[in-house]
DNA sequence: AGTGCAACTCTTTTT
DNA sequence: GAGTTGCACT
């Protein structure tokens, strides 16, 4: 190299550096697992601004987590210190950042709030009384999908979403009640930007005028309405103003939220979709192994419709992956509890080890048996702090304070705590708010105001008791000292719900009232005003990671597979890869191939260790079903994988089995294992209790779990077993 | 209006 | 097996 790169570029390899001073065409980064890519995302930002003279307010990063987005911002202005002004947030708080700065042109309060996915339902169920609740969580997830379609009621493909023709006029109805309440939902975070963008040309410009340089992350987790803000965005020059510089950075073989929305084939087509678009691949990885990378490439292979790709490990060598069979949960349980203390023993860290499964549930075998070994744990994910009901009643007094037509809010607290405002008093005010005759606009609270007279004995002086407190908390909101804490903690307190909740806490030993002390707490950072509340809100709306996680504490970490995305450890244990778990037997076509990526994913997430386990026996909804491996794990190449060192006893002396770890010279299973040469042949006639008679296609021996055999089915039906494990597979004798 | 019981339903879930 | 929801009862 002729000229001397200042340090931060010189850091990077070859691949990186030239995404990073790639300029003047769209630009594809497909970075694999592991290969630097928030360092290529950060450095690009700060050359730009440094190198480039790119104004950072010019500059819009959009990620899908504020983990994310936070990061991206410390590092870059790690570099660059004048990188903290480029606009780097989530998808949707972007959206938000945009509506509330053009909240007139898009039709809204700029102190707008957001309802969530049970905030939809509860909508739809005030609107649609006949649908029960069930039904109407059902009908906002469809809803919200639409939404991320870029669909609206009368898009003529919005039978892609359901087929039930009712949809068209229950979302319409949904929409309708939506914007009578002057507030918004993820989906509109995405979708009403870009209308407005669409519709409104001096918004459309100055936009574009101000975002020259447009990268998003996790690319390959967009969905169809965040593809088309990103259109509308970055422009195609027609209008005179040239196309903003995309950059978007993903990776095809992690894109694991299809379900929630996620289109993989807005990074597949991405080059057709922006002509001239350049490619750079990330493919050296700097966290694995090679040995872990071999597993995880031999998965992933099996998936059609690839950017194709393959990762290179830095680090050679490796140990080879360890497939560990077990015979239920409680030695899966053990086997990972042994796999802590081993590590712990030989100088490690608790928080070395990941235990990572499919569904939450799962989690529950651990968290009962690790206090009973010592073992420190945390669990990533499960509670959620914004969803409790104790939370969300002091956020909808205070969402209330913002916006009187917020009906979701206005019907959660107005008789909460109890003020004997029943249903048929809620009824009342409900249909006098949106009566046009009355002319209280929607307002629940103008129309409680107004027509309390009507209401008699006891829900009278309720709704009065409520309008004083709502008048006395926003008495407080214009105050000019103090922070909102004050203002939220008067909320808590006036309202009767902390008295209300602490009474809960005796009855039921639940932390209620600490739940809302915390919330308390993390308003201090927010000024009393109408502008300081729509920011807390709307943090604790889209930010709902806030919950105390990253104690710090030395602890394993048990996560679900989709939880772990962007994280690593030195030591990952991917627990539960059985058919009809992980995956699950109605899995296929594409959704076969999303769990193959999520597989995919947990693989990559291993520094030196890593361990698969199966059970033969799973405890699921209640009931024990007996399983057979994962397929996935088939699609690994024997001898990538050791299968286990030695026996060790469960512990369990009396039921006198074992745990299968593989291991030592005849190493044999309870009383399954036969001796003498394997009956298990290619050719052998075989029959299934499930599957009926067979034909043995393939063995392939292991070294401790007996063979693994391949069986053709007369139904013309494959499947493969560890004779070892099950009972269900039998030898036909003629 | 609040309590208690039976019936239901169960993936994943950045925002 | 556990948590949630609807409904009936008081």
């Amino acid at each position: 190299m002729a000229q001397k790169l200042p340090p931060y570029l010189a850091a990077l390899n070859p691949e990186q550096l030239a995404a990073v001073r790639h300029e003047g065409s769209p630009l594809l980064i497909l970075a694999g697992a592991g290969s630097g890519k928030t360092r290529v995302v950060t450095t690009k930002i700060a050359w730009l601004v440094r190198e480039r003279g790119i104004d950072p307010a010019s500059i819009l990063a959009v990620t899908f987590t504020n983990k994310a987005a936070r990061e991206m911002r410390e590092r870059a202005a790690a570099i660059e210190p004048a990188c903290e002004r480029a606009v780097i947030r989530t998808f949707h708080s972007f959206g938000a950042w945009f509506l509330r700065r053009n909240a007139s042109q898009a039709g809204l309060a700029p102190t707008f709030t957001i309802y969530d996915e049970d905030d939809q339902a509860t909508l739809l169920h005030g609107a649609l009384p006949q649908y029960e609740r069930s039904e109407c969580r059902r009908i906002a997830q469809v809803i919200a999908r639409a939404k991320d379609l870029g669909l609206a009621p009368d898009s003529r493909d919005l039978a892609r979403v359901a087929s039930d023709p009712a949809l068209r006029r229950i979302y319409a109805i949904y929409e309708e009640r939506l914007r009578a309440t002057g507030n918004v939902d993820f989906g509109d975070l995405i979708s009403l930007p870009a209308r407005l963008l669409a519709r409104d040309e001096a918004v459309r410009r100055r936009t574009r005028q101000r975002f020259r340089v447009i990268l998003v992350d996790e690319y390959q987790d967009s969905n169809t309405a965040q593809f088309e803000l990103l259109r509308l965005l970055a422009g195609d020059g027609s209008d005179g103003i040239p196309p903003a510089y995309v950059c978007v950075v993903g990776d095809d073989d992690q894109s694991i939220y299809r379900f929630r929305g996620a289109e993989v084939r807005n990074i597949l087509s991405f080059p057709e979709l922006f002509p001239g678009t350049t490619i750079v691949r990330l493919e050296r990885n700097y966290r694995s192994y090679q040995s872990i990378l071999d597993v995880a490439g031999d998965v992933v292979s099996h998936n059609a419709g690839r950017l194709g790709k393959e990762l290179k490990a830095e680090r050679r060598g490796g140990d080879r992956p360890r497939l560990v069979l077990l015979e239920d949960q409680d030695e899966e349980t053990a086997y990972c509890a042994r796999i802590c203390e081993s590590r712990v023993r030989s100088g490690g860290r608790w928080s070395d080890v990941a235990i990572l499964y499919r569904t939450n549930a799962q989690s529950l075998a651990f968290e009962k048996e690790f206090p009973r070994r010592g073992i420190p744990y945390r669990i990533v994910g499960a509670l959620r702090f914004y969803e409790r009901e104790e939370v969300k009643d002091v956020l909808a007094y205070l969402a209330l304070l913002l916006n009187g037509r917020d009906e979701v809010a206005f019907a959660r607290v107005v008789n909460k705590p109890a003020r004997g405002i029943g249903e048929t008093s809620l009824e009342i005010l409900t249909s006098a708010a949106s009566d046009p005759e009355r002319g209280h606009g929607g307002d629940f609270l103008l129309a409680a105001a107004a027509e309390a007279e009507q209401l008699r004995g006891k829900a009278k002086s309720g709704v009065r008791e409520f309008l004083s407190l709502v008048k006395s908390f926003r008495g407080i909101l214009g105050a000019s000292e103090g922070s909102l804490a004050d203002l939220v903690e008067r909320v808590a307190h006036d309202s009767g719900l902390l008295e209300y909740h602490r009474g809960q806490d005796e009855i039921a030993g639940t932390q209620k009232a600490a739940n809302i002390d915390e919330l308390v707490n993390a308003a201090t950072l927010y000024p009393p005003t109408a502008e300081g509340l729509a920011e807390f809100l709307e943090t604790i709306e889209l930010d709902r990671s806030l919950s105390a996680e990253d104690s710090g504490a030395d602890a394993v970490t048990l996560i679900t597979m989709h939880n772990t995305k962007g994280l690593e450890f030195p030591v990952v244990i991917v627990t539960g890869l059985e058919q009809g778990l992980f995956p699950r037997d109605d899995d296929e076509g594409e959704e076969l191939e999303e769990q193959r990526r999520l597989f995919y994913v947990a693989i990559t997430r291993a520094k030196d260790e890593l361990h698969l386990t199966a059970c033969r026996w799973r405890r699921l909804h209640g009931r024990l079903y007996e399983t057979l491996p994962s397929r996935f794990l088939s699609e690994i190449a024997p001898e990538r994988l050791a299968f286990g060192g030695r026996l060790i006893p469960t512990g369990r002396a009396d039921t006198g089995r074992v745990a299968v770890q593989g291991g030592g010279p005849g190493a044999a299973s309870g009383s399954r294992s036969a001796a003498g040469p394997s009956p298990w042949r290619a050719g052998q006639a075989v029959y299934h209790e499930d599957h009926g008679a067979g034909v043995i296609i393939k063995v392939t021996p292991t070294p401790n779990s007996g063979p693994h055999v391949v069986v053709r089915f007369e139904s013309g039906k494959v499947a493969q077993f560890f004779p070892k494990f099950t009972t269900k597979l039998e030898l036909s004798r003629d």
